[in-house]
DNA sequence: CTGAAAGCGCTTACAG
DNA sequence: CTGAAAGCGCTTACAG
């Protein structure tokens, strides 16, 4: 049996093709009764209309093109899921492109992307600028978790969280932090440091702070870093994300060295990891549902209304758990 | 300007527009000047064949609807990336659904999707056999992770790495062991239970087995079951999977019970988080490259030449870690 | 190897 | 509120 089309509802109910496509394009214009005879037989035939049809006569292909960094990195799996919840609520669907898969800094994925979607959602690109514009060409986009300008953006700005995390390891007592930088071309990483930078400078003036890296981000590098933050002297720990944080942790462990009893660390995201942690990780808390209903809701409006770029910021928050104590 | 077409292709090189049509689709069918020619201005001006114009007419969409359970469950993110990465050798792209941001349990989720994609992978789905069979339809679909009669399917035999498992726990001195069992609509739960009964009558006389659960696979049930673990006397655990494992570690660590040295634990799955655990968790390795390639090869052969249902079956291997050691 | 033409299944101005 | 018709941009038998 062939799948049903407008037009073998329609000869089967004697109306024209027209009223049956209206029935589910724009149901105001169609009589109640007619439309409800309408969706009532597509329903018994199974009929639900050919995307591909529509998308040809609308120019719309009811998809979102996500690309994300890293999808194995446990940041962005709550991101991918709270802008899915998100699109499903403009009727789209979300194309996936995990950029590492491919390599990291291709242009090409998102130049194949392009024609195939009606916007894109680049998270956590790491590309140069200029790169990241020209790939995206006059495809609708807005950014996730860095800016560029002329392009509308999405990004979580810890700077308060991170200087409250920073005054929280100095109520704890500790005089001596380190900060693990993230990776160079990580636009969250500068900004991070950034903050870090600011507070210092209007940090009491016994308060000491080192830095260390840029490290990618990785477990590896909190482990690795471990020698480094030993002799920094450091009791209080800033690690750029809680992956780093963990491997400090872990790296510690190794050296019978313990958290928080010996030292306090502090992470940034709250990745579900975090929370599985022993102990569970003081870290900052980003709101990924924000993140992705904000990012979906700026494309609608870049594809509706054209690139007149926005820039909208959420902030993440201070959850204190147990990798912190007073110094001892 | 107006986007290209394989007519302003044409009309500019003096040629049919079927001609540049198959310069795309069937490339052998032109000559190879003719071709090349078609292929440089079409570089020039930007030109990709339309999507939805090639859905319409050859009736494939070339995306793949990729079903995961929980996309923050970790097992999921290596399985989307070597899915995807299967999917671009073929040519096709992954519309990702993460069913548990829907309602774990929506037949409805399969129905919607279905008419958007040539075909479907639906990873772990907990969906009775019925509706599950129900919700795919005619729908060319593999199954990851649980099989189905009339299905074809992908599967981690996890069995006898498991039995593994318990040997070694065995070797290593422990003669109470106890199974945390995961969820009870799991096929994998149930295939990991049956394995790890199977060995227990096999195993030496003194070798005790309990039994805990079902519990959900989340690191709460872990860390809930701890009491439990402990009034059983077991001192070799086996959990569901890495979740469980990280759960009941952090409950042991609270009551003061060290891994491994005080009790052994092994994981299944060897999710990202097994490895950064401290420590580093003995656990079953899941081939997720294999999986996914598998599992896109196979659709590949349902689109191409309908249902004729397949079984795979890749192994999962152990994985020795920090979390076990001879009992003491 | 190439071209003219029909057809894929919708949407949407236009006319009524 | 409804219908007839054109058009979206491809693919592909068919004819040459």
């Amino acid at each position: 049996m062939k799948a049903a089309t407008i037009y073998s509802l329609a000869a089967e109910l004697g109306i024209s093709g027209s009223t049956v496509s209206r029935a589910f394009s724009r149901p105001d214009l169609v009589k109640d009764d007619v439309r409800e005879r309408i969706l009532a037989t597509a329903a018994a035939r199974g009929y639900a209309p050919n995307r591909a049809a529509r998308g040809l006569a609308t120019g719309r292909t009811g998809l979102i093109g996500l690309v994300v960094l890293d999808i194995t990195n446990p940041f962005f799996p709550p991101l991918v899921r709270s802008i899915e919840h998100a699109a499903a609520g403009i009727d789209a669907s979300v194309l996936l492109v995990d950029a590492a898969a491919v390599g990291p800094e291709d242009p090409g994925l998102v130049q194949r992307l392009s024609p195939q979607v009606d916007g894109l959602i680049v998270a956590s690109s790491r590309l140069p600028t200029a790169d990241l514009k020209a790939a995206i060409g006059a495809t609708p986009a807005v950014l996730v978790n860095r800016t560029a300008a002329g392009l509308s953006s999405v990004v979580c700005d810890n700077s308060e969280a991170l200087r409250g995390a920073a005054d929280h390891l100095v109520e704890l007592g500790h005089r001596r932090l380190v900060l693990l930088r993230g990776p160079a071309a990580s636009w969250a990483a500068q900004r991070r440091t950034a903050a870090i930078r600011t507070w210092a400078k209007l940090a009491p003036a016994d308060v000491q702070v080192f830095e260390l890296g840029p490290f990618e981000a990785v477990f590896e590098s909190g482990r690795d870093a471990v020698p480094d933050i030993l002799e920094s002297g450091a009791t209080g720990i800033l690690a750029f994300d809680d992956f780093m944080a963990c491997g400090v942790i872990a790296g510690l462990a190794e050296r019978g060295i313990a958290v928080p009893a010996d030292r306090s660390i502090v992470g940034c995201d709250d990745v579900l990891l975090a929370r599985t942690l022993t102990p569970p990780l003081t870290t900052v808390t980003a709101p990924f549902e924000d993140l992705g209903r904000h990012a979906v809701e700026l494309l609608g409006e870049v594809i509706a209304r054209g690139p007149r770029p926005a820039n909208v910021k959420v902030a993440g928050s201070l959850t204190v758990r147990g990798s912190t104590a007073p110094v001892r």
